[in-house]
DNA sequence: ACAGCGGTTGCAGGT
DNA sequence: TACCTGCAACCGCTG
C-alpha cells in the first residue's frame, strides 16, 4: 500500500487561506498529515530593514491565519519555528518523516537563493517539492519568457507579455477543512544564526533572543507577540490579517462607483482618515489578500458597471499591472535590480551619498559614501521630517508613524530627495522606505525609486514635483500638514506650505516660530519649526541641469567606468563636484550608448550581443557608430 | 530609418 | 470645474 503523503506547507508571503494555488495543491495530495509552518528567518530578523510597524503587521497576519486554520481544525494552527529554513527544513524532513514540501513561488532575489537551497536539500532527502505561483497575476518567469527573455520595463511590454501568457486565473475558494498535523518531535540541535550585522538593533528593547527555543518561549510554536520579540511597540493604526483584508475588499466592492471609476492620478495624497486609496498594498505584500481575488472582484464590478469605467493603467486593476511589471523585471534581473552598480537598465547619475559596493559580485554592502556633509545633513533632515518644507515633513512623519503613505506622496518625497531637490542617491531613499513601509516589497519599492529618480522606467526629469504647489491641488487649507506637523496647526492657510514667508507677528499669533534646523524644539517659549533647508526653485534648476548633464554622459550601472569607479573621468570636473549640472565636453559622451552591449550578467549575454551586431553592420568599427546624435548644450 | 505620438500621477497661467 | 497652452525635452512604440 502506498504511503499517504506527509506534507509540510511552508507559509511565507502567502498568509491566507483563500485563493492559494500552493495550499490547494498541498490539500489535493489528500495528506495523512499537513503541518502549516512558518520559519523565523534570520535574514528577515537581522539583514532586512524592518521597523516595528511592519513587524506588527506580519504578526497580525500570522495570528489571523493561525486562528483561521484552527477554526477549520482545532488540532492545527500556524506553527512558528525559530530557525533559518535552509538549516531547519532538512532536519524536519527526517524528524517528521516528511514526503512532500509545498510552498508558493517567490521570485525575489533572496527568496530564490533560499528556495533553491531548500529544494536541493529536499531532493537529497527524497522529499517531493511542489511550488505554485500565486503572488502575482501571472507567473513572473512566464512573463519574462513571453517578453523575449527581457525584463519588463514598460507597462505595454507587461500587458503584451501577459496576454501571451494567458488569462488571469479566477480565484480558488478557501479550503473547508485542513488535515491534522502529525507529531512534531524536535529531537535535533537548533542551529543558531549569526546575529551580526543586525540592521534592526535600534528597534530592540533588549538583547535579541528570538532564537533561544526552536518552538518559542512556551515550546508551543505560537505566533509571538512583539513584546516577546523584544521589539519596540508599533505606532501604526493599520492592522494585518486575511480576515481584515477581505472585509476591506468587501467594502470597496460594495461601492461600485468608487471601484469602477477609480483613477490613481486623481486620488488625493493629502487625504487621511480616510485615505483616498484602498490601503490594500500591505495585504498584497504579505499575501493576506490574493491579487487575483482583488483583480476579479474589481473586474466583475467594472464589467457590470453602467457608467463609464476607468481603464488600466489608472484604474484599480491597472495598479496590479505595475506590480506585475516590477516583479517580472526583478525576476529577470535578480539582485542587481535593486541597486545601480551592475544594473544594465539603471542610469548612472552622480548623486551624493552613493552606495558602497563590495565583493566579486559587486553587490551593495548596505553602507554609503558621505561625499558631502551638506547632502548628509539634508538626507537626515528628509528622513526625520524637518526639511522646513511642511508637505515633505508631514509625509515623512506619516511614513514613520503609520508605515503607509499615499502613492503620490511617495512620488513627491522621492523626487525631492533625488532629482528634484537634494540630488541624493535613490538607494538612500529606498532604504528608508524599506525600513518604515508596512507594504515594503523589494521589487516594487526599488522599481518605483528608479522610476521617480528617472534612472529607469521613466525619464521626464523636467517634470518636477513642487513641495508647495503639489499638495495645494488637493488640500488648500493644509489639513494634512496640520495633522502630521502639529506645530504648524494654527498657521494661516496662506502660509501653511511656506511658513517662512509669514511675518513674525503672524508666527507669534500662530504660536510657532520658523527658525533653525529642527533640532531646537522651542524659541522664546514658543514651538519652533525649521526654516527650509534650501531655496527650492534654485535647487530644482540645479538638479534639472545635473540630470540633463548626466543623461548626456549616458552611463548605466553596468558601464565599465561605473563598475570600476573611474566614472568621474566622464564628467568634466572632480569626483565630488560632478553632481550639480555643470557642462561636460562633447568627447566625453563617447562612453555612452554602449551600455546595453556591456553585460556582467552571463545569462543575458546572448540578448546583449544582438544590438552590438546590428550596430556593427554599419562597419565603422568605432564607438561613433553606436552614438545617437547629441543635441548641443546651450 | 526615422518622424510623430503618447507616456498612470508637473507647474503656471490661462479659459 | 474641467480642460487648454507653453514650458523643456526624456524615452519607447508605431507606422
Amino acid at each position: 500500500m502506498a504511503i499517504k503523503p506527509r506534507v509540510i506547507y511552508w507559509f511565507r508571503t502567502d498568509l491566507r487561506l483563500h485563493d492559494s494555488p500552493a495550499l490547494a495543491a498541498a490539500l489535493d495530495l489528500k495528506p495523512e498529515c499537513l503541518w502549516p509552518i512558518w520559519c523565523w528567518d534570520p535574514h528577515y530578523v537581522y539583514r532586512a530593514r524592518v521597523g516595528p510597524n511592519r513587524w506588527q503587521y506580519l504578526l497580525d497576519c500570522q495570528q489571523d491565519l493561525s486562528d483561521s486554520i484552527a477554526r477549520l481544525n482545532p488540532k492545527s494552527r500556524l506553527h512558528v519555528l525559530r530557525e533559518a529554513p535552509q538549516t531547519l527544513l532538512p532536519k524536519l524532513f527526517k524528524a517528521w518523516k516528511v514526503t512532500h514540501l509545498v510552498f508558493e513561488k517567490d521570485t525575489d532575489a533572496y527568496a530564490r537563493s533560499r528556495d533553491e537551497e531548500v529544494m536541493s536539500s529536499a531532493r537529497e532527502a527524497g522529499v517531493q517539492v511542489i511550488v505554485k505561483y500565486g503572488k502575482t497575476l501571472w507567473d513572473p518567469d512566464a512573463v519574462v519568457k513571453a517578453n523575449g527573455n527581457k525584463p519588463t520595463m514598460t507597462i505595454s511590454q507587461l500587458r503584451h507579455a501577459g496576454e501571451k501568457v494567458g488569462d488571469i486565473p479566477r480565484p480558488i475558494p478557501a479550503p473547508k477543512s485542513i488535515p491534522d498535523p502529525g507529531n512534531m518531535p524536535l529531537d535535533f540541535a537548533q542551529t543558531q544564526p549569526a546575529p551580526e550585522p543586525d540592521l534592526n538593533s535600534i528597534y530592540r528593547t533588549r538583547k535579541e533572543n528570538s532564537y533561544e527555543k526552536l518552538a518559542g518561549p512556551n515550546g508551543d510554536f505560537a505566533v509571538p507577540t512583539i513584546e516577546e520579540l523584544g521589539i519596540k511597540s508599533a505606532t501604526t493604526p493599520h492592522r494585518g490579517g486575511e480576515t481584515g483584508a477581505l472585509a476591506v475588499l468587501d467594502n470597496i466592492i460594495k461601492n461600485e462607483q468608487y471601484t469602477a471609476t477609480f483613477e490613481k492620478p486623481k486620488s488625493a495624497p493629502t487625504a487621511f482618515e480616510p485615505q483616498s486609496t484602498t490601503l490594500l498594498s500591505p495585504h498584497l505584500h504579505f499575501g493576506s489578500l490574493s491579487c487575483r481575488e482583488f483583480y476579479w472582484r474589481v473586474q466583475d464590478v467594472v464589467d457590470n458597471f453602467k457608467g463609464k469605467a476607468s481603464q488600466p493603467p489608472v484604474s484599480l486593476t491597472g495598479q496590479l499591472l505595475f506590480r506585475d511589471m516590477y516583479f517580472a523585471a526583478q525576476a529577470k534581473m535578480g539582485w542587481k535590480f535593486s541597486q545601480t552598480v551592475g544594473n544594465d537598465h539603471c542610469r548612472f547619475i552622480p548623486w551624493h551619498l552613493r552606495s558602497k559596493v563590495d565583493g566579486p559580485d559587486g553587490l551593495v554592502t548596505g553602507e554609503y559614501n558621505i561625499d558631502s556633509v551638506e547632502a548628509e545633513e539634508w538626507f537626515q533632515r528628509w528622513k526625520t521630517g524637518r526639511t522646513g518644507f511642511p508637505w515633505i515633513d508631514a509625509v515623512m512623519r506619516q511614513l514613520k508613524q503609520e508605515g503607509w503613505i499615499h502613492h503620490l506622496a511617495r512620488h513627491s518625497v522621492a523626487c525631492f530627495l533625488t532629482r528634484g531637490g537634494c540630488y541624493i542617491d535613490w538607494e538612500r531613499g529606498a532604504e528608508v522606505f524599506e525600513e518604515w513601509l508596512i507594504d515594503h516589497e523589494t521589487a516594487c519599492n526599488t522599481g518605483n525609486w528608479q522610476w521617480l529618480s528617472c534612472t529607469a522606467f521613466f525619464s521626464q526629469f523636467y517634470r518636477c514635483y513642487s513641495p508647495i504647489a503639489f499638495p495645494q491641488k488637493t488640500d488648500k487649507n493644509g489639513d494634512f500638514v496640520r495633522h502630521f506637523v502639529p506645530e504648524l496647526k494654527d498657521f494661516p492657510a496662506k502660509y501653511i506650505y511656506e511658513p517662512w514667508k509669514a511675518p513674525i507677528q503672524d508666527q507669534r499669533t500662530a504660536k510657532c516660530i520658523i527658525k533653525g534646523d529642527g533640532t531646537v524644539q522651542t524659541i522664546d517659549e514658543l514651538p519652533a519649526y525649521p526654516k527650509p533647508m534650501f531655496d527650492f526653485s534654485t535647487r530644482r534648476d540645479i538638479c534639472i541641469g545635473g540630470m540633463k548633464n548626466a543623461y548626456r554622459v549616458g552611463l548605466y550601472g553596468n558601464s565599465p567606468k561605473v563598475v570600476n569607479g573611474s566614472w568621474p573621468s566622464a564628467f568634466d570636473d572632480d569626483a565630488e563636484g560632478t553632481t550639480d549640472g555643470k557642462n561636460i565636453s562633447e568627447q566625453d559622451t563617447l562612453e555612452v550608448e554602449t551600455h546595453r552591449q556591456i553585460q556582467t550578467d552571463t545569462n543575458s549575454k546572448a540578448d546583449s550581443l544582438k544590438p552590438m551586431n546590428k550596430n556593427k553592420r554599419k562597419g565603422t568599427g568605432t564607438l561613433e557608430g553606436f552614438l545617437r546624435p547629441q543635441k548641443a548644450m546651450k
